[in-house]
DNA sequence: AAGTGGTCTAGACCACCAT
DNA sequence: TGGTGGTCTAGACCACTTA
């Protein structure tokens, strides 16, 4: 004995899995905010008591994962939605020629309010838990495309208020992350077409009863727990979904 | 010089990445077809002059892409499109609660036209070429829930007949690798929430002007060829379209 | 120059499958 | 039992970044 945590100690199955457990764990644990380098992979091996190999066949899943990245030279660092991550990966509206536009949000309304069932059941939380409701307009070079409604967990959100989140310099994804360190990792989305309410028709500048594209979300973090749950209404008349499965040989 | 073909002698970079465009081009070539095993690690290894590790690393690649899949104790496979491994990951029509149903066809049409300029461009074809289209009714439970219509090369596709489109045991895609040796390895599609046409309206038994989900897909082999150009219109009532974004820690 | 990740090798041993 | 992929190690060298 000697202080060190083995990995070997801890679990069962291939040693890479054990460590990569014990990275996330971390992660989750704040120990690296995002942004942030991890040790280098010598110095991990050194701590977790196996070879440099073992470290990076658990650090290529991550990566592969998208939770951390490497960069040659300098280090490898937590995985951050900055706004070309973001663009890139869960915004997927685009132009008819596929052009991705950042679309600019306007904040239509913030409250607290007690979750009925369905949002409940989504962000796994018991009905009636408190919750916070915004209400976002999005509109790309001027013209309205998106209305949604997003839904998170009022104790884990604590202090959230309406100008933060209506002020904010990024994606609401990097405000999870940078007030609350929280990272999504991954979302989840199911689409319907459904004919527009008066309400959402008036905001969006379409005829009432016209089709919209409706996005279920749910947006998790580590350990698949569900931090938002969001729904979106998108006229597609200008724009589209894009929806891409499996990367290129 | 002992005439093997050594990996180092042809191109540049990494050479598990020379070694990996090696077993794409055999893949492309059909030197191994779907469901047929690629030679071993070893004598791969030994056919490229490179070590195991080597080997491993390209052949890591290809699997994370699911290009090839590998079977601890029996060899490494191509991918074929199972009916499962099609379910999973190019169909995204799934019940309410979320479960995936398989669809049964009907096939409406089939005949020969001349491409027009949106579906030629979709193909890599000139204005005018020669194409095959579908159209297919496909029912769950009895119930329509979404019509297609699908166009193909048919210079790529000569010697295809409507019973044999018909009357195939699986997937579609299955039919492409199994009859044309054509292995769908990607799938990009765009989204729209459009109103439908009468005569949609009528097979999908929905009112005139109804919300329906349009999916525009266009499916590619090896080397980003386009191989099937596909439009759906689906009755998103009963059922949603699955949209999940990275893989889980 | 020092430190990081990236590549490549060689070999040992394990887990699994077919026979 | 022999062959396959799966894990793990140890070390050498390369490419890149930072100071």
């Amino acid at each position: 004995m000697n202080g060190t945590i083995s990995a070997a100690d801890i679990g069962r199955g291939p040693l890479y899995k054990r460590v990569k457990s014990l990275l996330t764990q971390s992660l989750a644990d704040g120990e690296w905010k995002p942004n942030e380098a991890i040790p280098s992979e010598s110095r991990l091996a050194e701590r977790f008591d196996v070879s440099i190999g073992t470290v990076r066949k658990a650090i290529d899943e991550l990566t592969a994962e998208r939770i951390l990245v490497r960069q040659q030279g300098r280090g490898t660092f937590v995985a951050a939605h900055t706004q070309s991550r973001f663009l890139y990966h869960f915004y997927h509206v685009v132009d008819e020629d596929g052009i991705k536009r950042f679309p600019t949000p306007e904040l239509l309304q913030f409250r607290r309010i007690r979750a009925e069932q369905n949002v409940a059941t989504r962000l796994g939380l018991d009905k009636g838990a408190r919750v916070i409701h915004a209400r976002n307009l999005l509109r790309i070079e001027g013209y309205p495309v998106e209305v949604n409604d997003i839904y998170v967990d009022a104790e884990v959100f604590e202090g959230l208020d309406r100008d933060t989140f209506s002020n904010r310099p990024g994606t609401i994804y990097q405000l999870y992350q940078e007030r609350f360190g929280l990272n999504i990792i991954r979302t989840s989305e199911q689409l319907r077409a459904v004919a527009v309410d008066e309400s959402e028709a008036n905001l969006l500048d379409i005829e009432v009863n016209a089709p919209v594209l409706q996005v279920d979300r749910i947006a998790f973090t580590y350990h698949s727990k569900p931090v938002e749950y969001r729904r979106s209404l998108v006229n597609t008349s200008r724009h589209v979904y894009q929806s891409d499965q499996e990367a290129t040989g």
